[in-house]
DNA sequence: AATCCACCCAACCGCACATGA
DNA sequence: TTCATGTGCGGTTGGGTGGAT
């Protein structure tokens, strides 16, 4: 017997959701809270496998998310944790406050496989793509670099792996990173307490040495979370108001959701997730729900919170 | 202006695992 | 213990977008 699928595909919607469906899957879960996914569409109204809710859920519209390009405190972390967790996202995310695993996977596959290859280093191992020999580098397995590259990669992969000998590293070895593993507390800790504001000693401390060693910091243009404006509300208006993140045409929710309250204020997580009360969300829903209402009189919160680092 | 192409990322798919009857 | 069910996870896809020609 084999297993029943996840939904009854025939009569469910595909494809990227729609403004009205994401105010009808918040609206059902700030009432009813994350439980029984497969119920929620039929309660919520949606015509979506309770899968597809989960997902747009955790990886789009859950309020405790992070938006944005990963910082390069973020990504020199999953490159750290890569190291060690191999392709495990949902681990690496789990060190990552407000980062999923699915925008973390994704980052890594478009952007730091790149940088990683640019620079000599398989993404996969952490290791140099070719051997490294004192009189020979083989340049034919990397790009054609710009200028005196190979010389480059050889002091980037120094300065990524420094405990690593190039030559002989066992395949299983951590190369990177100094973060254990086994003090997680530890891990978690810093990411809580600082991920938002500075790198964790150990992860900064490397991140200076990479940014005077071409580690494409160009691509990614850091913004820290101090140095994010947040608009006054009589300034900030819907129109100005840019969502770079929504790059699905039909998903700008989030330009409605940066209304909720800031991140400090929102409740303690409980073990079903966060514990948000409907009054939590009160002056969003009233927009979400009422295409009428005017957005600036829902304004009430002009403090920074997450969704407010992309205006 | 039109077309092509590469890139990005939200969403999907299928398998693995956890749980409870 | 077995089986059904729900959920989590990682790999992959495909549509949208912007730059190049």
């Amino acid at each position: 017997m084999g297993r029943q699928p996840c939904c009854d595909k025939v009569g469910l919607k595909k494809g990227p959701w729609t403004t009205d469906e994401d105010k009808k899957l918040i609206n059902f879960i700030l009432n009813n809270g994350q439980c029984c996914w497969r119920a929620v569409p039929k309660l919520a109204g949606l015509l979506r496998c309770g899968k597809s809710c989960r997902l747009r859920w955790t990886n789009y519209l859950r309020p405790d998310l992070k938006r944005g390009l990963l910082s390069e405190c973020e990504e020199k972390m999953v490159i750290d944790l890569h190291a060690q967790l191999g392709n495990r996202w949902s681990k690496i995310a789990s060190h990552l406050p407000g980062r999923t695993d699915n925008e973390i996977k994704n980052h890594w596959n478009t952007h730091i496989k790149k940088k990683l290859k640019k620079m000599g280093i398989d993404p996969v191992t952490h290791k140099p793509l070719s051997t490294i020999t004192n009189d020979k580098i083989s340049s034919n397995i990397l790009e054609k670099p710009e200028n005196n590259q190979p010389i480059q990669q050889e002091k980037n992969q120094e300065m990524l792996m420094p405990q690593m000998d190039v030559e002989s590293s066992p395949v299983d070895q951590s190369t990177i990173t100094e973060i254990k593993l086994e003090d997680d507390d530890n891990i978690n800790n810093n990411n809580n307490n600082n991920t938002e504001k500075s790198c964790p000693n150990n992860v900064e401390s490397t991140i200076v040495e990479v940014n005077n060693n071409g580690f494409c910091t160009d691509d990614v243009p850091l913004i820290e979370p101090h140095e994010i404006l947040v608009p006054n509300s009589q300034e900030s208006t819907p129109s100005t108001s840019s969502s770079s993140f929504s790059s699905s045409s039909s998903s700008n929710i989030l330009d409605d959701l940066k209304f909720l309250p800031s991140f400090d204020e929102w409740p303690m997580e409980n073990n079903m997730g966060f514990d948000w009360e409907i009054n939590d969300f009160s002056s969003t829903l009233d927009f979400l729900l009422d295409d009428d209402s005017d957005m600036m009189n829902n304004v009430t919160y002009d403090e920074s919170w997450k969704f407010e680092q992309l205006l």
